[in-house]
DNA sequence: CTGAAAGCGCTTACAG
DNA sequence: CTGAAAGCGCTTACAG
């Protein structure tokens, strides 16, 4: 049996197939009867409007795309764990606004940055990753030159392009530092990305000497190593680190940092948090289940994905929109020795 | 500026628009001469082919619909770890497919049942559910009757309609029983439904009796208490059971009850395995990670998204496609003694 | 190999 | 309140 068509309704409602289309979009323009009469028969014939027929009419989609794109350098784990809990508040608060939600994983590499929208799939997209900032910074210009609305997950800043939801990563590290810093720390490392190609790890590297400073410590001191945002990775820089000191503190740029950390350390038979307390960021699932349990900074995955979708419902009805920042919030666990 | 459209290319080519659209879809119909030119000229112009206009005239959307539902009574959580996984895989087939990807989480009491396919905005539809089966498999039967192409996770039966792809639940119930037999233990405990309303639940269980009953074991002293798959029912459902009895061995239906399970426990200073071993099921991120760390059956959600999407693809196809069962892994860690 | 034309199923000005 | 008609931007028989 084929689809049943407007038309078909408009036949057995003995109409015309524009007083359908009326009827079904909850146009005033129909006389209640009527559109009462032509409803019934749309849901006895199954029928829903075309999308495709109705979208290229109206020259807009209802739809949103969700691009996740990764570092191609990252594990086989496939996806961050930090983002899974983005992408289902982004997911319902999609839905409840009457949208449909395309999702697609880009490698950074590839020439991603307006298919949807140039094919009219999607009216707006929203923007996760965590490569390198500056190998797509690129991309997001050349979105804002084609016009092309989005919003983003990322560290607010006037010299970057688009409108980002963001945590404030300078006070988190700031956070996080003074809580080891309160419990009697002394000497610091930092494990994590500092340079620009990570504006959110480098924040939260600031946050963390800027709070050394205020207490009067010399942020000179601190152990610097680089690690990409990955178990192993926090692993690998871990062992030299501690080839070179030994510090009584850790603040690891992510929670996959910090696992993978504490793994370094217990390996070597380090007590954490006794001979060293960890801290992470992010608080992942897994953090809180941790050995042992994970202290860490919170940013509040459910609002920012809501707020990415409102943001961007915003713009695409061309209201003002700025950049949000949110407030993390230090979650205190085991690991930092309470 | 407006989107460029195919007329304009072919404006600017001096060819008609028909020899664009034939030229960009790769005809083999065109001169390969105009058909360099033409292209050059649509990439100059960031033309993308505008899908609702293609996809209303061939009749298809080349998009796929996920969608996910859950139990309406699920904690705030959100979203299954145990399907989390299986969404990155999807993604990735979807996408190396050339296919795109529509997600939606469903409530069972919404009236989902087609509404992507009935609107062409998805050619097909991959079901991932976990609420009650008694309850959307009548949603099932509706899909089928509108000859709707669907795939979904579950458990293979000549009975229920679609087709599936799932794990062996009865040998993964049947391998883990075994585990905790050759371990010593005796005297067993399930926590999880047992009742049609989950039948990927029941098959865990019949395979635990069936490893009992060939063991010279008798399961009619088993203790059974009903949980479904989250944490806190699993709490609950422990703490019944041990006012009960006292088994040396509890297998419980997900990873999430056993979580539960095991809180349960250690707050009533039972020993974890000393006192009660405890076998999980699903092997999702945090097992891994648990104080003891859970021993528990692996299904590979890995080559399920894959499998899913693929068998989508061939009925899409009209090609001959059957059930997909796939092997569970036990995997072995502390939380059952070694 | 190329072009003119029909038509996919809608929405919405226009006219009444 | 309703209908006839145009047109959104493509793909694809049909004719050459």
């Amino acid at each position: 049996m084929k689809k049943a068509t407007s038309f078909d309704i408009a036949h057995m409602a003995g109409v015309s197939q524009s007083t359908v289309s009326r009827a079904l979009s909850d146009s005033p323009l129909v006389n209640q009867e009527t559109r009462d009469r032509i409803k019934k028969i749309a849901e006895e014939l199954n029928y829903k409007v075309d999308k495709n027929a109705s979208n290229l009419r109206k020259q807009r989609s209802q739809t949103l795309a969700l691009l996740l794109f990764e570092d191609p350098t990252s594990d086989d784990s496939l996806i961050n764990p930090f983002f899974i809990s983005m992408l289902a508040s982004i997911t319902k608060a999609t839905t409840e606004a009457g949208y449909d939600l395309l999702v697609s994983f880009q490698n950074l590499n590839d020439d991603w940055h307006a298919v949807y929208k140039d094919s009219s799939k999607a009216d707006g997209l929203i923007l996760l990753g965590y490569g390198s900032y500056t190998e797509y910074e690129h991309k997001l210009e050349q979105l804002e030159e084609q016009d092309i609305r989005f919003t983003r997950w990322g560290a607010p800043d006037l010299k970057h392009p688009g409108i980002t939801v963001g945590s404030d990563n300078f006070k988190g590290g700031y956070m996080a530092t003074e809580h080891l810093l309160q419990l009697g720390r002394k000497n610091f490392a930092f494990v994590g990305l500092t340079d620009d190609s990570a504006p959110e790890l480098q924040a939260r590297f600031l946050g963390c000497i800027a709070a050394l400073e205020d207490n009067g410590l010399s942020s000179e001191d601190i152990i610097k190593e680089d690690a990409i945002s990955i178990e192993n990775s926090g692993y690998d820089a871990t062992l030299n680190l501690i080839n070179r000191a030994i510090p009584d503190a850790i603040f690891c740029a992510s929670d996959l940092i910090a696992l993978g950390c504490i793994r370094a350390l217990q390996e070597r038979e380090i007590k954490v948090p006794e001979d060293i307390a960890v801290v992470g960021y992010d608080n992942i699932q897994i953090s809180e289940f941790f050995t042992p349990p994970l202290t860490t900074v919170s940013q509040n995955t459910i609002d920012a994905g809501e707020l990415l979708v409102k943001n961007l419902l915003l713009m695409l009805n061309d209201e003002e929109v700025s950049d949000i920042l949110l407030k993390p919030e230090l979650i205190v666990r085991k690991s930092s020795g309470n």
